[in-house]
DNA sequence: TGTGATCCTTACGTTCACGTCAAGTTTCAG
DNA sequence: CTGAAACTTGACGTGAACGTAAGGATCACA
C-alpha cells in the first residue's frame, strides 16, 4: 500500500521527462513491460521504478550513451534486480546468494569502467583549461605590471 | 609551407570522422569557411584547424552538447583565436592586449565552468557504484565466512 | 597531357529519439 | 453513476546529425 500506483503522468513529472518518452522506452525494451497489465489498463509504477528511471538518465546523459548502448549496459541492472530481490528472501541457498552477487560485482564493475574512463577524459580536459586559464591570467599581470596600476583588476574565479 | 595542404579526407581521418561531417560543421556556421575559396575548389587545411576540429569534438562529446550548443560556446573560441593572432603581433596598444586576454579569461571561465560541474556529476556517480560495489563485496565476504573456504575468492578490481 | 583518386555541389535519404494528433478507454472525485 | 482528466494504442510527423548517390570539377603525379 505504500506507493504503489504512480501514473505514468506522475512517474515524467518525477523525473524530468514525458510520459511519451517512458512508453517509448518500454517500447524498445528498455524498460520492462509490467507483465500483467491487460492492453488497454493503465500503466502504473513504483518508486523503485522511478528511482531506476532516474538512474537510467543519468547514465544516458553523463555517459552520452545511446539508448541501444544503454540497453546493453543495462541487461546488468535487470540481473542486479533479480539479485535484490532474491536476497531479501533469506531463504535462498547460500551458493546460489553468492553467484548472483559475483554477478552483480561483475555488473557494477563494467559500469565503473566506463564511468572513470570519462570522469578521466573530463579531469584532463579541465587541467589543460585550467592551465591555459594561468597563462592568461599571468600575461594579464604582466601588463598591469609593466602599466603601474592603470587598470582595475577583476578577478573572476580561482583556479 | 610546413604543413599548410590538409585535404579534407586526410583532416576527416585525422580526427576520426568523415569528409561529410566536416563540410556539415562548416555549412551551419560551426567551422569557418576558408573565406577566399573560389566556389569548386577544394578545401585547404592546416594543423592549427584539425586541433581545432578536435578539441570541438572533444567538447561536444564529453559536455554532450548539440551542434548550435557548441556553436554558442564557441563564438568564445573564435575570439580566443582572434586573441592569440593579436598577440603575435608585438605592436598591440597594452590597453587594447588587456581587454582581449580579459574577454578571453571570460571565455575559459564558461567553459570550466561546465566541465566541472560534468565532473562533479560524474564523480558522485562513481562514488555511488563504488559504494555499491563495496557492499556487494562484503556481503560476498559474510557468505564466504560462514561457509568456511568453499568457493574460491575471485576479485577483479579495486575500488 | 592524361588519369585515377579525391574533391566539389546539390539533393534526397536515413536513423535516433522522441513529438503530436486522433479516437477511444480507464480512472477517480464527487 | 457521472464526467472530466488522464490514460490507451496506433499512426504519422519532426529536428538533429549526418549518409549516400549523381554528375561533374580539381588535384597530384607520371
Amino acid at each position: 500500500m505504500s506507493g504503489e500506483s504512480l501514473r505514468i503522468g506522475d512517474v515524467a513529472k518525477a523525473v524530468g521527462t514525458t510520459p511519451r518518452t517512458i512508453r517509448y522506452y518500454e517500447e524498445i525494451g528498455l524498460l520492462p513491460e509490467a507483465p500483467a497489465r491487460p492492453s488497454g489498463r493503465h500503466r502504473l509504477y513504483t518508486e523503485a521504478e522511478v528511482e531506476r528511471l532516474r538512474e537510467l538518465m543519468r547514465l544516458k546523459d553523463l555517459l552520452g550513451l545511446s539508448l541501444e548502448e544503454l540497453k546493453t549496459l543495462l541487461s546488468a541492472e535487470e540481473a542486479r534486480a533479480e539479485v535484490r530481490a532474491q536476497l531479501r528472501r533469506e531463504d535462498v541457498d547460500p551458493q546460489r546468494r553468492r553467484e548472483l552477487l559475483e554477478e552483480a560485482l561483475g555488473h557494477i564493475d563494467r559500469q565503473l569502467a566506463l564511468v572513470r574512463k570519462r570522469a578521466q577524459e573530463l579531469e584532463k580536459l579541465e587541467h589543460e583549461l585550467s592551465e591555459t586559464r594561468k597563462r592568461a591570467r599571468r600575461k594579464i599581470r604582466e601588463i598591469d605590471a609593466r602599466a603601474g596600476g592603470s587598470f582595475p583588476p577583476a578577478l573572476e574565479a580561482q583556479p
